[in-house]
RNA sequence: GUGGGAGUAGCUCAGUUGGUGGAGCGCCGGGUUGUGGCCCCGGCGGUCGCGGGUUCAAGUCCCGUCUCCCACCCCA
């Protein structure tokens, strides 16, 4: 019996885990730059807060959630997404009693069972930032432009939309002109979005058939049926945007599928991608602090997929690093393994070749390892006292007198 | 959950009407008594995804199943 890893769980292999590593690191570095500090929250919590906050008819609790009951006979799921346990997290350790405003990032594994597909695995990780306290329309452009910087520092072409689904005023105003416009359209739209007219009428502007898109680009727009507060806030966004050089589209039929949000919502699209092209998305999330049992706190956030950020990554040639010793002999093994201990405490990468084979099999392990630099101890370099220091790049050999020397040359 | 395509060496793939499974790359060794990349030679390496069926005989035909890829759906 050979064990495999599950459907839609994938091992990340170098060098893979390293491209993995570097989205996280420039992750952190720009929002730690933006005063943001990482929370590492559990990977499974009770199955009610994610119906709560997410929703309980959305598709993500409804049919993609992992759900099982632990020894203890809770109901308990793995995490579909960051957050809900940020949400909680902040409730229960009572955080807005200490801090004016909180800035939160997370960064881990989030799991949902649905089919595999290009950009979509049953394990996937996520990096968030959530802020806590502010409702000003100037945290909304902060953030959006904090998410930017991100994807331009991994140098990640995207398409940036925003726009604004109001709040629990305004929203139901347009729910209500947008059902009734859709019922005289009944018999156009798919049999998906039949269904939605019912659970969730706002999904169907989302709908890819194109019946259905035809029906939506005559719809009433949300835009148009903002309460002041709101359309005041959106405008100030924009502004605020533009303002801050981040550069975004309106896209009034943008919506999100979690029930969570309130106001502005945005979505970092790539063209590159295939199906699945969000590479970020978030948006204002007003109610769900108070919703999940605690004081009424504005808040919103983001989710990158690092998945598919990984999956815009340029591939880049490894560059030659550190020092491979070449030996032969135990004399000259035993001088090469103090070599190697010496040069890590200088902070250098060095590795030998355990093995003891030929010179030519220990020559191409070093170039199969990507050194910069042979050092040889061979038969004469013990006779003459000397080492032998050979630059890969340059194909140049010379002789070293010592360790002094040998760090010179590195 | 639905639909299409695909599973043969570590990787990428070829394999004729059913008749003892191949190549390239990689790995190891040699050509070079102590020198990587390029070239030449040799070697290691296979339950042909798994299970069943048809057949004298199945990688090849049939059924089932699992996995991968793509799309729907969903979403980051």
């Amino acid at each position: 019996m050979v064990f495999k890893s599950l459907r839609g769980v994938e091992d990340l292999l170098p060098p893979e885990s390293e491209k993995f590593e570097k989205v996280v690191k420039t992750f952190k570095e720009a929002v730690e730059k933006a005063g943001f500090r990482e929370v590492i929250l559990p990977i499974f919590e009770e199955a009610g807060l994610f119906a709560r906050s997410v929703g309980e008819t959305t598709d993500i609790v409804q049919k993609e959630m992992y759900v099982f009951e632990d020894k203890g006979g809770r109901q308990v799921a793995l995490r579909p997404e960051g957050t809900a346990s940020a949400v909680r997290a902040y409730i229960q350790h009572g955080i807005y009693a200490k801090e004016p405003f909180t800035k939160w990032f997370y960064v881990g594994p989030m799991f949902r069972f649905e089919r595999p597909q290009a950009g979509r695995r049953r394990q996937f990780f996520q990096a968030g930032c959530e802020v806590f306290g502010l409702s000003q329309p100037g945290a909304d452009a902060e953030v959006i432009g904090v998410a930017a910087s991100i994807l331009e520092s991994l140098s990640v072409e995207f398409n940036l939309e925003v726009n604004s689904i109001g709040c629990e005023k305004c929203r139901p105003r347009y729910r209500e002109a947008l059902l009734e416009f859709l019922k005289l359209r009944v018999e156009e739209l798919c049999p998906d979005c039949k269904g939605r007219l019912e659970r969730n009428p706002l999904r169907v502007l989302d709908c890819k058939v194109e019946t259905c898109k035809e029906v939506v680009s005559e719809a009433p727009v949300i835009t148009d049926y903002l309460c002041d507060e709101c359309r005041v806030h959106f405008q100030k966004v924009k502004e605020y945007l533009s303002l801050l050089g981040v550069g975004f589209k309106v896209n009034p039929r943008l919506v999100r599928g979690l029930d969570y949000y309130t106001r502005t919502v945005f979505e970092f699209k790539s063209e590159k991608l295939g199906a699945q092209s969000t590479v970020l998305a978030g948006g204002r999330y007003d109610r769900l602090v108070s919703q999940l049992g605690g004081p009424e706190t504005p808040a919103l956030g983001f989710a990158m997929g690092i998945d598919r950020v990984m999956l815009l990554l340029p591939q880049v040639e490894e560059e030659r690093e550190g020092v491979f010793v070449v030996t032969a002999g135990e004399e000259a093994y035993r001088k090469g393994l103090e070599l190697i201990a010496f040069l890590r405490s200088k902070g250098i990468k060095a590795q030998i070749d355990h093995r003891q084979g030929s010179f030519k099999s220990q020559m191409k392990a070093a170039d199969r390892v990507r050194a910069k630099f042979v050092v040889i101890i061979g038969e004469e370099e013990l006779k003459g006292d000397f080492l032998s220091l050979k630059d890969l790049d340059t194909g140049k050999q010379e002789k070293i007198s010592g360790l002094e020397e040998l760090l010179a040359r590195l």
